[in-house]
DNA sequence: CTGAAAGCGCTTACAG
DNA sequence: CTGAAAGCGCTTACAG
């Protein structure tokens, strides 16, 4: 029961594994008639090429890698990663790269695992999640030669491929919504400040409040975390100029944020309005259902694959714009309460 | 900027690439004195081995892989499967493993993912997910002859080697206690009829209702998705003999059988008692909070990953029992009311 | 259109 | 303890 090799092909069709290797993978060199020869007779013996011969003489391994730097815990809650995932690795499949993928520390870590992996070998090029504004992976990755795209930006990208998404615009829209409604009083629970998408919400949300007159809009930091999202709510609620509504910057803290408003015997969405960004399942879940910010991530995963591709192929590729998230209105929204 | 091989090494120490490859492998051949060189001058110059080479030469891949049956938006909104990859890829990375992960549509694209990694010498060995009670993986693995693990069992798995937990048991100590409460009409709202956890768990609620003499005791099944979650708990709701405890068979259909009952005005917990299967970080973020039945999600998958890469080694491995999983009260139960 | 051959970068018997 | 060489299974110029 050994595994077939070229050369098994090649005898049984009485042709040499150059021939065999052109037919397979669609070269000129062969005649149709022996290319559909050789095809039927791969097929019958079960005959794939060996990978590591593959990547060994053409040099490309065929493989795309993935680290991501956050705990077991954060990273099962947040459907985020695993929505990612799934869009990445259907658009590899497709084109028959695999997914590689490794858990990391730290930035440091990460760096130093695509340094092992290039070296190795075993990828042609990496998906690099969670830009920070000071990231020491982008200078690190351009030293590398590194084929690599981001997920994020577009600005502190360098000069690598990158796709990214308008946060501005939809916070934008968020609280315009939460001001048609009649809400004066708005906050918002953010994610980790070193994060650059994270500081992008951050401006625009102090820009569209400034723009709209709201002079009590207020961002408080998280790390993405329930707990953490839920000791933030507990503080916003307890203030003397309580909220009327709460933006989340994920679906975790806003369902946290909802736990809080009930435990603390708040009516949403009579006595406080909540919107969560990252429109998962997990928003529908709960009642009421939360009004959310949400786009495609698989197919964003798939965009950034593609790009990322397209690097590896060589052809010249920049800034790709994904499409921006737009607010679902659920019941988790309403006019304030008149007091 | 080309990457360094080893006969880069070679050269700039003086010695063929035999003594390399025995210096960097750790075997005889080499004295200590020429292996700590050696070492030193890879360091230097930051050499990895190629992975593919090392593949073609030592027929083995140093990757394992794992194929992932379900559609990206379960696989997101499940914590389980995030931990179970997150300890998985963590037991491999420390022993230089790679992780190859593939979503695929059914069983059948899963055998042939399996039938190509193995052609494709890819992998050395793979891990089985969501086995059923008629699995036509298994035999498709024991007759290639690829090196598995199942994730889950103790029956149904062949000759492969299977890490398990005692779900039946676990099962038990969430019914004993309810009925310690005082419960009396419980009811379970399951997974997939088709995996064989399901049928394990099915069997052994009937088994405890029996001993412990409750009539009224139910299983409906669901698909784990928060939907069927909670059309399933409406209906169970909704009948004339509503339960006053339900066992849900993971946290997400949990969490949305609590946002029914607060859509339906039951207080949980005093109209209604809920325990949840997979006691994620989610069932801490509702109000109130979700005893569940839970157990080390990562250290499972490490586990399996250990026993994977033993039975690669040739070693003898068969079932591994992981630790049962435990229940934890928290807000969500509490002895019913009298009625 | 086809065949013989070199080469990718390792590992591992096999001589010295 | 060390070196020269074969071999893993492909791809790809290079002759015919």
């Amino acid at each position: 029961m050994k595994r077939p090799t070229i050369a098994d092909v090649a005898r049984r069709a009485g042709v040499s594994k150059g021939a065999v290797s052109y037919a397979l993978n669609g070269q000129p060199g062969v005649s149709e008639a022996t290319r559909q020869r050789i095809l039927a007779i791969a097929t019958e013996i079960g005959f794939s090429p060996s990978s590591a011969a593959r990547a060994l003489s053409g040099a490309t391994a065929n493989a795309v890698g993935l680290a991501l730097c956050r705990p077991a815990r954060i990273l099962g809650i947040e459907p985020f990663f695993m929505e990612l995932i799934s869009g990445v690795e259907a658009e590899l499949s497709a084109r028959s790269y695999a997914l590689t993928l490794q858990v990391v520390a730290d930035q440091e870590a990460e760096i130093a695992v695509y340094r092992r992996w290039w070296a190795e070998r075993r990828v042609d090029g990496v998906l690099v999640c969670d830009l920070r504004t000071d990231d020491i992976r982008v200078p690190a990755l351009e030293e590398l030669q590194l084929p690599a795209v981001v997920i994020g930006g577009p600005r502190h990208t360098g000069t690598l491929a990158h796709v990214w998404s308008d946060d501005a615009a939809a916070l934008a829209e968020a609280v315009e919504y939460l001001v048609a409604l009649g809400h004066r009083k708005i906050a918002r629970i953010g994610g980790l400040p070193s994060l650059l998408h994270t500081e992008i919400r951050t401006d625009a949300f102090a820009e569209v409040c400034g723009r709209l007159g709201l002079t009590d809009a207020a961002t408080v930091w998280s790390d993405y975390t329930g707990e953490e999202g839920a000791r933030a709510t507990r503080r916003l609620l307890s203030s003397a100029r309580r909220p009327t509504a709460v933006i989340y910057d994920n679906d975790v803290m806003a369902i946290a944020g909802l736990a809080v408003a009930q435990e603390m015997g708040l009516g949403v969405p009579t006595d406080l309005s909540i919107v969560a960004w990252d429109d998962s399942p997990l928003c529908q879940l709960v009642h009421p259902p939360l009004t959310a910010l949400g786009r495609d991530i698989p197919a964003y995963g798939a965009h950034a694959a593609r790009q990322l591709l397209a690097v590896i192929a060589g052809e010249p590729v920049r800034g790709l714009q994904d499409e921006t998230a737009h607010l679902t209105p659920r019941g988790s929204t309403a006019p304030p309460r008149a007091r």
